[in-house]
DNA sequence: ACGCTACTGCCATAAACTGTCAGCAGGAAG
DNA sequence: CTTCCTGCTGACAGTTTATGGCAGTAGCGT
């Protein structure tokens, strides 16, 4: 018998490997319990914040997201993760920075008092804020990249002038004040760079490109003088 | 009745609270609950990976760091916290960087398999990787900070001149390749900036500077022409 | 109206938790 | 070495909690 803690990590994992709404009775049988009690699981997950959603005449759906079990950070590694996502709050484009300082604020509410002070500013990030705003959504193009969608692009280069084209993008570049996504071109059959700010319009198919995402990434890096470290 | 789960988040705040170690005895009274019983709630969480650290005669210490409970974040909070924690691991002081690289590993461990790729290389952080080693304990310098404490800095300037003084450190500064701190001189009565690679050698006192962090942080802003955001 | 489903209350039973007692092991101090 | 303090484990009985089955209500889609 497993205990309960396990079972509603259990039940997580399969609620989220469905994308449809599921049956309580499905979910029931699939962590071996009685559909009362799966009930009460349910609830149980709910009042520890996870977002399910029942339906009645439809099933469960959990919102996209994921659930942190109880994990143990030393000192320095919550440090880090703070500054990470004080990091991300400012550089990041805006919509990303959001959910850093969303992040942040739930971590800080469950600290204790005397390790809250360690998410307040004496951080400085330093630099002109980032006040190009993306036309482009930049979480669609990191999933993108995730999942090796072609995308075609409608973008202005530095002359103003514009072209269409379908790329081939496999990594994303933060320098300090522009994004930059490394692509591979269909056009000029080769490597090409493209600002995210300077992204009027894309489309992200749902094609994927015919080579593989790491490949790219490492025939990229051969091609350039001075490597860049990822 | 308290639940079995908030007794022994109770008992993680208990134990942090003591520095020096506590006697299980001592733990089972403030918990209201048997000593055997305890002996069993201690076992659960270090089943569950607190780092509780026993020895016969002595008593129990909680390794300094925190146990995070069980926490729902959304997928762009998730990817905020890993890109976050990829910047740190690239950016930051050695010790720092390896423990955000820490941090995502942990995370990276619990993460479901279609989440997991996210932790990958697909983000490029750009510029030299950062080579001026510190000779400073930065992690030393931003506790000072929390603490308000006086810092004895042995330091040398650009022009290699080399001084001795008596600072009160109220914020650090993340540049691309050199970390700085702010803070007041008692030398020079006057705010100064040092580069954390230009220390040659420090101590930190265990006196409190007589002003109040934030305060100096909101006058040396006010002194900036160019406003600085946190 | 009908079927499907989420959700809640009730209750007997099964499982887990708890406290008491006993004993072993390891470090500290005399 | 002995003694004391403490962590740690096992056994067992009492208590609490979780579970499953049942009945009933309510919302959604057809």
């Amino acid at each position: 018998m497993v205990a309960r803690s396990e079972r509603l990590l259990t039940l997580l994992q399969t609620l989220r490997r469905y994308r449809r709404p599921v049956t309580g009775t499905v979910l029931a049988e699939e962590t071996g319990v009685s559909l009362r009690t799966l009930y009460r699981d349910i609830a149980s997950l709910q009042a520890q914040g996870a977002m399910i959603e029942g339906e009645a005449g439809i099933g469960y759906v959990l919102k996209p997201g994921f659930m942190l079990p109880p994990m143990m950070f030393s000192e320095e590694e919550l440090e880090a993760l703070v500054l990470g996502s004080r990091w991300v709050a400012r550089a990041a484009e805006p919509r990303l920075a959001n959910a850093g300082a969303d992040a942040l604020a739930k971590i800080a509410a469950v600290l204790p008092p005397d390790m809250r002070d360690m998410v307040d500013s004496a951080t400085l990030f330093v630099g002109r804020k980032r006040q190009d705003e993306d036309k482009a959504d930049v979480s669609a193009i990191r999933k993108a990249i995730r999942l090796e969608r072609i995308l075609e692009l409608h973008y202005g280069d530095e002359q103003g002038r514009i072209s269409r084209r379908r790329v081939w993008p496999f990594a994303l570049g933060y320098f300090e004040h522009v994004r930059i996504i490394m692509a591979w071109c269909e056009l000029r059959q080769d490597f090409r760079h493209f600002r995210t700010d300077r992204i009027i319009d894309m489309t992200i198919h749902d094609t994927r490109y015919p080579r593989r995402r790491t490949v790219l990434l490492k025939e990229w890096r051969e091609t350039q003088d001075t490597p860049i470290e990822h």
